[in-house]
DNA sequence: CTGAAAGCGCTAACAG
DNA sequence: CTGTTAGCGCTTTCAG
């Protein structure tokens, strides 16, 4: 019932217009040795004047498919464009194309798994709520890279932030400034749980031992909301029903510094309330918006990712972990707490 | 060199596992007629043991892959993320699977063909940059659905929406409120041709003919800037360098509205200037940005060009062409014109 | 340097 | 209801 119509111009066909065998088209089309200049020649003209594509099905069912598999949470995630534009840029110039397979439901699974049953040569996970082992597994059967975790596995790769020293910067940067009463906005505990190697979960810890070791231990204030926008506001929001409030905010992402930013502008409390996120997204930078940030710098993650992948496919077999060094941006959104 | 290690059970291994044929298990996994009850249950329980999952490459080489592709313009286009909401909630239940492709260079040609060759069921195509009858040509091959494009082909599908209606709106709106002095921030001349069927050129012929039937023919200005928004900004930002300013600005989409938002912003022009965007992206709504803009209903585009390509993968012929009403959100970023 | 032949994993007639 | 048999389009030995 599907699927018919294929107009299908084979390398067979290729083969007899071109009058030569099968296995010759086949070895012109992968640049293959053992081709005499002039039967190129005559293979590329048919292949031109047939429009003659090869097919990757096919393909892929005796080596590889050149296809790299990107999964990835939800698009309206803004920290993605730059890890595909990252990947994207890494790509060029080799015969290889990515697709992107969005994360179904809450996890990943389901994505990741379509596109290893679609024989890509290799893929990259980034949806943080994907079990080590299973990918441990995975990573069994066709080439993984990680990005995002913190756990080192020996059969995929990883690329990550450093988000101690992203979340040092943060408090650094606060500490400095004077403040005292610093909230820290995250998600849930199934992303946050100490241990787990996902970033939030680190972010959190820093924060905490940052306060600890300002002598702040009992100002330790961790709100928790949903990963939306949304949530992060009505959190927020409710957070300022009781006074006193703190005099800074330190959001675990840039998507949930945009809803606290939301509440903070409705209750005209940005003034007193200094605010960062985390990633640096676009709109971090936007004159209405103007974030303090910290930038993950994610089109590197991707690139790095990508030029991974491509290593363990070209053969690598040790895993490699790679650490890139976030960097704080300051905007109007943070200063020093409001003197009494 | 590439895409070794398929531990790959097969289908044979399947068969052996439950001691049946093949062609047995093909059945059971497609749940075709003509299967006992008790050879499916064995079968069942055999892949569920070897953890089989079917190859799709295999698979597509006979039929179908179960894989529509989705070929997208540049994924930090907000937009986007409604329609691929959209599209992701249509195929909830189905048994088929969304890949993206976003578009290589400026146009998606890459991306398109690297669906086809992919051997996608389906394609939905988005970039605007595209030429019709290259398109035309495609889907003499495999079913495909145009987003955004007001040309009606025979071969295949579009969804579109009603540029014309949704720049009226937005023309009423500020005429009625007073304003004579409009400018509209579009792009470049690749993508506003008349009659080229690009949105784009559309919502420019709305409103060159909104002024025109209010007698304002002669304050017709029309601004051009490249699509991003840092584009838009810097073209904005000359704009305002000159006296007298407009006292509204309508852009062709929300990214330029952003951009002229910040050029609006830093010379502290939003009281004097309404400004008022299309698509009506997600921040759109934020507190801090709260601009006035066309709501395209992306999320219902990509749902209907989804059933649309489900209904041809079934097996409908003619060409069928969708058009949404879009609607005029009004935020803070327009009002009235500054009385002198 | 060139071509014949044997599959890759799966589906789709067709026979039993 | 079940199994046998041909391929789908391509790559890849292996002879010529």
């Amino acid at each position: 019932m599907a699927g018919r119509r294929r107009q299908a111009v084979t390398i067979q066909d290729v083969a007899r217009a071109a009058g030569v065998s099968r296995a010759a088209v086949s070895k012109v089309i992968r640049d293959a040795a053992g081709v005499s200049p002039a039967m190129r020649a005559r293979v590329n003209a048919a292949i031109e004047e047939l429009n003659y594509r090869p097919s990757v099905a096919a393909r892929a069912l005796r080596g590889a498919s050149y296809t790299l598999g990107l999964e990835v949470p939800h698009l309206g995630n803004r920290f993605l464009t730059q890890i595909v534009d990252g990947a994207l840029a890494a790509l060029e110039g080799t015969r290889y194309q990515t697709i992107i397979a969005p994360a179904d439901g809450r996890e990943g699974y389901g994505a990741i798994e379509a596109l290893a049953d679609r024989q890509v040569d290799g893929i990259v996970v980034v949806s943080p709520r994907v079990d080590a082992s299973w990918l441990e597994r995975l990573a069994g059967s066709v080439p993984v890279v990680m990005l995002g975790r913190h756990h080192r596995s020996v059969h995929y790769d990883t690329v990550v932030g450093d988000d101690l020293a992203g979340t040092g910067q943060v408090m650094d940067y606060l500490l400095g400034l004077g403040h005292r009463s610093i909230v820290h906005l995250t998600e849930d505990f199934a992303v946050t749980t100490p241990g787990s190697g996902v970033p939030h979960a680190l972010r959190l810890q820093g924060y905490e031992e940052a306060m600890t070791a300002a002598g702040l231990k009992d100002r330790i204030r961790v709100v928790r909301t949903g990963q939306t926008e949304e949530h992060a506001r009505a959190t927020v929001d409710e957070l300022l029903d009781t006074r006193p409030w703190p005099t800074a905010v330190f959001a675990g992402h840039d998507q949930l510094a945009l809803g606290a930013l939301a509440a903070l502008v409705e209750r005209d409390a940005l003034g007193e309330i200094s605010l960062i996120g985390y990633d640096n997204t676009d709109l971090a930078a936007h004159p209405a918006i103007s974030l303090s940030s910290v930038d993950q710098h994610g089109t590197e993650m991707g690139r790095r990712a990508i030029a991974m992948l491509l290593e363990r496919i070209a053969g690598r077999d040790e895993a490699q972990h790679h650490v890139i060094t976030p960097s704080l941006t300051v905007r109007r959104s943070s200063g020093p707490p409001p003197t009494r």
